[in-house]
RNA sequence: GGGCGAGUGGCGAAACGGCAGACGCGCCAGCCUUAGGAGCUGGUACCGGAAACGGUGUGCGGGUUCGAGUCCCGCCUCGCCCACCA
């Protein structure tokens, strides 16, 4: 470094030193990954790459940035780290954006890339930009398509006409992107309808089993227990039932329940069908049918707002027929009520009042038997016919069977089994395993996605697009004249198409598929962005993945998370991958709030930019303020008092670095040893200081606990502060405490580090090299070792005094020298002490009565 | 209603069952300065006391323990997720 780049700022001057650091980074290519060297041990770390918004917020450096001192971490540790970044930019902003200012939305998009990419940039993070990865790039997309293309083939991916989500904004929409009790959109906030429409499915559920599976994975309890529930498995059986022959009907269809208590069959008072349910028009008797359409209509339109009163008052109707129980022939009614839901299990169930809450709630309403046949211990034979208050719900293993036919008096968890058993013999039934899961709803009626790769043609029906034929690229130029609905649909010049099978005229599927299927595999492209064969090469997913580390925000445990975890099983079974599960290690940062503590949106207006902050105290600054705020799987409401704080800190650094001998004018003390200290005392006070803060900073980087990583670093320089100017100033124990807190901090506050390295080695008339590419010092334990100890005394339990003794002082010394300790012979009142505590080595307590 | 998490100074927060409040902000005082919204030093949980020191303190009430912010039981408040899943 020449004499005049050297004199550019005596004092830190964080402006001149960022962009100049950031630019030789870039030059030496320091953080371009080579995939390919397997000299190091590989460390894929991965952050949850942005949405394209226009303009980079104070929350994605608080998710970014101490992302990247993890990288510089591990580099230091000469790992292989693989750190890229992309950009997750198809989705609805884009269109809406183009809508309103009539553009389109891939110029909108590519535009807000370009300024984010320099933004990124600013940040000092090192960002393998090679790698870089852009969903709305056909080049990206297009595998997508092939993906999505191997799936129908293998039967994961289907066309089914059902019930769905539909936003009247934003089109179809997956379950989890329903929210709240009112069910509204997840993007606009509209309430959501049902409709009738052809969609295409992923088969998650064919991997529920195996997403239930965490084993091997270090994650988070509750984003494991989140998707667990979101899973939701439950076992039990299905019982067939018949209906009963009429006036109206012939009787004879099967209606099928699923129970996860077919010990309650006995009880069994009546039957509920979802108002979906496909037998309601058949089963439905003339005399009833006003009632029943008319309930059908109310609650497919009304059920939001019914849904809204917190009492949620059961409602139904009854369609005039009967079902027969498999087990002892009673006829039982048929009803019809939406507290049945049409997705789960059959749509349909059989009632047990007595042992159902919510069915309880239904009979009480409409006067319906209730009959128990599920006792409790405390329950005599004599009381079983009493009427019950309440369902009656518990599963203990005392509880026992009653009125159940043959059943009863079995234990209640026998006659589980038994019943499931019975059925199963007289083909009534069978156990049964149910999910909650669905399957993924992945079409979307929107432009700014990826088309689904098929044609409708009249002669051959669905057919995919050959894969030699990908990409089908979005048109261009699209009319947003109607906006709100798919310009796709319009666009005649990419609606009309051939089939690829009979080459006769054909339309194009005009639905896109839902973003996350961007993100459910980006990962992998990351690995080899630009493999024209394959969407990830193999053998470098083989040497690569899992992710080591993954860090991202918690809300999305049950959409992005779940979804990555299905495309990797299913990927690695099509051949794709090797690996099955994506993410080893999870980490979910807290979230930035607002000011006002609300989250932060444009339409809030309460959007922090952090540019202001970086010009003033530069990026080095604001990264480790964001650091140091708390916890950081905490978050929290932004604000930007105490950066400050930071500030001196890293000013602190930069003149106990540069200028050792420096004296303090408003303190009469700087530049003198403390009272009682010569420097050979002092310099041991310095090194024990300084290799136990690296023991204590290095275990910290590792945890992830970055708030009390910088908190111990501020004590190593503030006690470097207090030598500063003394006789030990420049010494070698002195230098060995400084190189340890330049090197300590590179990580987190790269920029700094790196200028004062540099100015360390110019100093020393040695050649510079990065301070990133140097190794992480090691603890010299004998330099970190105390040689005395200061132990707190109590007195049962309170404290009383403290002594300081040599570190190796055997018990019985230490516990005679308490003892006399006037404080103590005080504190103790005459009494004999019962006995003495020595709380591992850390305290004395002495127990007296 | 269910599940998960959290309640500690004026504020952000520390604390393998072992000295509660590290570190920082703010505030107070002193110093240094032509000046300072710069820098340095000291103080700062609450009550009493000039101080030494004493007492009280981690949402509330119990319990386990020599010892509890931390573990257990029951409440209260807040946040997030799921909400009629048979």
């Amino acid at each position: 470094m020449s004499a005049e780049e050297r004199s550019r700022t005596d004092r830190y001057d964080a402006t001149a030193i960022e962009p100049y650091w950031q630019g030789r980074w870039a030059e030496l290519g320091l953080y371009d990954t080579d995939l390919a060297d397997e000299s190091k041990p590989k460390y894929y770390l991965l952050t949850m790459y942005p949405y394209p918004s226009g303009n980079l917020h104070i929350g994605h450096w608080y998710i970014m940035t101490p992302t990247d001192a993890l990288a510089r971490f591990h580099r230091m540790h000469g790992e292989n780290v693989f750190l890229p970044i992309g950009f997750d930019s198809f989705g609805l902003p884009a269109e809406n954006a183009a809508i309103k200012n009539k553009i389109n939305p891939r110029d909108w998009t590519l535009k807000n890339i370009a300024n984010m990419r320099g933004q990124v940039r600013s940040m000092g993070a090192t960002f393998d930009w090679k790698s870089e990865v852009v969903t709305c790039d056909p080049a990206y997309y297009r595998w997508n398509q092939w993906i999505f293309l191997k799936f129908l083939e293998a039967g994961l991916a289907y066309r089914q006409s059902s019930p769905v989500d539909w936003c009247p904004n934003d089109g179809t929409l997956a379950r989890e992107q329903v929210e709240g009790t009112d069910r509204h959109c997840w993007r606009c906030g509209t309430r959501v309808e049902k409709r009738l429409l052809d969609q295409w499915y992923l088969r998650t559920t064919k991997y529920a089993d195996e997403l239930l599976d965490f084993t091997g994975l270090e994650w988070p309890e509750p984003i494991k227990t989140m998707q667990t529930n979101w899973i939701g498995r439950s076992e039990g059986a299905e019982v067939v039932f018949t209906t009963a022959p009429d006036d109206h009907q012939p009787g004879g269809d099967e209606l099928r329940v699923f129970t996860t208590r077919p010990d309650t069959l006995y009880g069994a008072t009546f039957m509920v069908m979802s108002p979906e349910h496909a037998l309601v028009p058949k089963l439905t008797h003339p005399s009833r049918k006003a009632e029943v359409e008319a309930y059908i209509t109310a609650t497919g339109k009304a059920t939001e707002i019914e849904r809204m009163s917190t009492e949620r008052e059961k409602t139904g109707v009854f369609t005039g027929s009967y079902a027969i129980n498999p087990v002892n022939g009673e006829r039982t009614p048929i009803w019809i009520a939406d507290y049945v839901l049409a997705g789960y299990g059959t749509g349909a169930i059989m009632a047990v009042p007595a042992h159902d809450e919510r069915d309880f709630a239904f009979a009480q309403k409409f006067g319906l038997p209730i009959a128990r046949v599920i006792a409790g211990p405390e329950v005599s034979d004599a009381e079983v016919e009493t009427p019950l208050e309440a369902a009656y719900i518990a599963h203990g293993d005392a509880d026992r069977m009653v009125n159940s036919g043959l059943h009863s008096g079995k234990p209640a968890k026998k006659g589980f089994a038994d019943i499931v058993a019975q059925l199963e013999k007289e083909g009534r039934g069978k156990a049964s395993v149910n999910y909650r899961l669905r399957d993924w709803l992945m079409s979307r009626q929107r432009y700014w996605g990826t088309p689904i790769p098929v044609v409708y043609c009249d002669k051959d029906g669905i057919v995919p697009v050959p894969a030699d034929q990908l990409p089908v690229r979005l048109p261009e130029t699209v009319d947003y004249a109607g906006s709100g609905s798919n310009p796709l649909n319009t666009d005649e010049s990419f609606v009309n198409t051939t089939c690829p099978k009979c080459g006769g005229p054909a339309r194009r599927e005009t639905d896109t598929m839902d973003t996350f299927i961007d993100s459910s595999w980006y990962w992998f492209r990351y690995l080899s962005p630009q493999d024209a064969t394959a969407p990830v090469d193999r053998a470098i997913e083989a040497r690569w993945c899992p992710v080591d580390q993954y860090t991202g925000g918690a809300e999305h445990a049950v959409m992005h998370l779940l979804y990555s975890r299905f495309f990797t099983k299913a990927m690695a079974d099509l051949g794709m991958a090797h690996e099955r599960e994506p993410f080893k290690r999870l980490f979910n940062q807290g979230q930035i709030l607002g000011a006002d503590g609300e989250r932060m949106s444009k339409s809030r207006g309460n959007v922090q930019d952090p540019d202001e902050l970086v010009q003033r105290y530069g990026a080095d600054t604001v990264r480790l303020f964001l650091m140091f705020m708390g916890p950081w799987d905490q978050g929290g409401p932004w604000s930007p008092t105490g950066i400050g704080g930071i500030s001196r800190f890293l000013n602190r650094v930069w003149h106990v670095t540069l200028d050792p001998h420096g004296v303090d004018n408003g303190d009469p003390e700087s530049g003198v040893l403390p009272a009682g200290q010569d420097a050979a005392a002092a310099e041991k006070v310095l090194r024990t200081a300084a290799h136990r803060t690296l023991r204590t900073v290095s275990e910290e980087y590792a945890g992830l606990r970055f708030n009390t990583m910088v908190a111990h670093l501020m004590e190593l320089s503030n006690l470097l502060q207090r030598y500063r100017g003394t006789e030990i100033a420049g010494s070698a124990a002195w230098d060995e405490a400084i190189r340890l807190l330049v090197l300590m901090l590179a990580p987190a506050a790269p920029h700094i580090a790196e200028e004062l390295w540099s100015r360390l080695a110019a100093a020393r008339g040695e050649v510079w090299s990065s301070i990133h590419a140097t190794g992480w010092p090691a603890v010299d334990e004998s330099a970190a070792a105390q040689e005395e100890r200061e132990v707190p005394v109590q007195v049962n339990g309170k404290l009383r005094d403290r002594v300081t003794v040599p570190i190796d002082m055997p018990e019985a010394e230490l516990e005679a020298l308490v003892l006399a300790r006037p404080k103590v012979v005080a504190a103790l009142e005459g009494k004999t002490p019962l006995k003495v505590i020595h709380a591992g080595g850390k305290l004395l307590n002495i127990v007296v009565r």
